[in-house]
DNA sequence: TCTGGGGTCCTTGTGCGA
DNA sequence: TCTGTCGCACAAGGACCC
């Protein structure tokens, strides 16, 4: 049986248990090389940073996403989570369920300021930290316990740093691996019921060895990897809870999921996870995508549409020095249909033209349906050198020009800010507010979703 | 009930050369 | 010369994460 440890100053809870040991954490033990990760995961992070802007809204049904109907909730306070408002719920449907909830847009710069703060925190303790998004991160501190005691006492430490430092508050979940400790971040966190706010526990431990008695009673889909269509299979083979998936027949579950995913998702369930923390982990593709508070029915719309995006992505290209030879448009139609066009060229790049003149090739051949509600560009392959000679260049712009252009954009971007310049279909023809002016894509603007009309009302 | 934006990873199908 | 097969790269889509 689990035991439960409380302890004075802070709720802390310890699994001790038997039970099945995976053979890699047994053999690391016996040489005393068990490792100690810590998952700290924010909590209401945006919700909370935007209260302290606005302490007058502490206390009140807050939620941050898109405020238009076509935006999604990024984050929603626990007095607005008693109302079944949760992050990814369409905006609509979160009105409907909250009409008395104050809608924020959410400051994307604001967010990841307070995050490069905690980062800094985190770096107290050790230099492994793997951050997984803004609100959370992933600590290898298997180094660090001589110097600061065990896992449970650096999460201690580290959350009251967190609190002296940002004003904002955590949970932390401490095990041998990261799926375990990431689990148990979760069962430290506050929970919003109907009529009430219950307290999180803040640190949950889970000692080596006790990781499948943990984990047996959480439903499945809490584990890394279930969402709504593995859950639904899961269902259908009768596997509810984690203890039901480590019981079940791998060769049914083999023919269900496939065999990578079944494989991996009992090695799970019996709190096996051999992923180490990475600090350092380099992005495999560089992106952006828009969805329209219109659809768009003219090519002419969609081209022009493009332009913003490749300017984007081929900026980013440049100041990560990670060239793409892959390129890829996304298009996801108004009844949500959507599908993916990509193309790959025998060197790498990272200039606009180049990019545009292959996506319009690709937008040629595309039906515009009845409405396009989102744009989207990447690029993947991504290599370290650009070469300005592609399979394009019989009706491509002269590379030298186009790169001389683009060094020439980035400097200005530079000394004047992003929206400083852009291509000339940046230019709409008349902005929010009856005036024209560049439309920018901007990392981190519309995160969430066309925003609504601008109200006075919502800042 | 309506579903954002930034990603990663996996599977499946296809074309091609050996 | 034709056919089958294997491995690889690529394209497209699905599922998932925060």
């Amino acid at each position: 049986m689990a035991s439960c440890r409380g302890v004075m100053s802070w709720c802390h809870v310890v699994y001790r248990v038997g039970g099945i040991v995976d053979p890699v954490d047994s053999a690391r033990q016996a040489q005393g090389m068990a490792r100690t990760i810590l998952h700290v995961d924010m909590d209401a992070f945006f919700v909370s940073v935007e209260l302290q802007r606005r302490p007058d809204l502490v206390g009140q049904p807050v939620v941050v996403g898109g405020t238009g109907d076509r935006g999604v909730v990024a984050a929603a306070s626990y007095e607005a989570r008693r109302y079944g408002v949760h992050s990814a719920l369409s905006s609509a449907i979160a009105r409907r369920r909250c009409p008395d909830a104050v809608f924020l847009p959410g400051d994307y710069e604001s967010y990841q300021r307070v995050s490069t703060q905690v980062l800094e925190i985190y770096d107290r303790y050790t230099p492994l930290v793997e951050p997984l998004a803004l609100d959370e991160a992933f600590l290898d501190v298997s180094g660090a316990t001589a110097l600061f005691g065990t896992g449970a006492q650096i999460a201690r430490r580290l959350r009251t740093d967190i609190v002296n430092e940002t004003g904002l508050r955590c949970s932390v979940g401490v095990a041998a691996n990261k799926f375990v400790a990431k689990v148990a971040s979760v069962a430290a966190k506050p929970v919003a019921h109907r009529d009430r706010i219950e307290p999180g526990l803040k640190v949950v431990v889970v000692d080596a060895g006790g990781e499948q008695e943990f984990l047996a009673p959480l439903p499945v889909e809490r584990i890394w990897g279930v969402g709504p269509v593995t859950l639904g299979h899961l269902h259908d083979l009768g596997v509810v809870s984690i203890d039901d998936l480590v019981r079940a027949d791998p060769r049914r579950l083999q023919q269900r999921l496939g065999q990578s995913a079944a494989q991996q998702l009992q090695r799970l369930a019996r709190g096996i996870d051999d992923r180490g923390v990475e600090p350092a982990r380099s992005a495999k593709s560089i992106g952006h995508e828009q969805t329209y508070a219109q659809d768009l029915t003219t090519r002419e719309q969609v081209r022009s549409e493009l332009v913003r995006l490749c300017d984007a992505v081929a900026a980013r290209l440049r100041a990560s020095a990670q060239p793409a030879r892959t390129f890829t448009l996304k298009v996801r139609y108004a009844d949500f249909a959507t599908i993916t066009r990509s193309f790959t060229l025998d060197r790498p790049v990272d200039t606009a033209p180049t990019i545009l003149v292959g996506l319009e090739r690709l937008v040629e051949h595309l039906e515009l349906r009845n409405g396009v509600r989102l744009l989207g560009v990447s690029g993947s392959n991504l290599g370290q050198t650009a070469v300005q000679l592609s399979l394009m260049d019989d009706v491509g712009p002269d590379a030298e020009e186009e790169r001389r252009a683009a060094e020439a954009l980035d400097a200005i971007r530079s000394r004047f800010g992003r929206e400083s310049i852009g291509p000339a279909s940046s230019i709409g023809p008349t902005g929010p507010d009856g005036a024209s002016g560049l439309r920018p894509v901007r990392r981190g603007g519309q995160q969430w979703g066309p925003d609504a009309p601008e109200d006075p009302a919502l800042r």
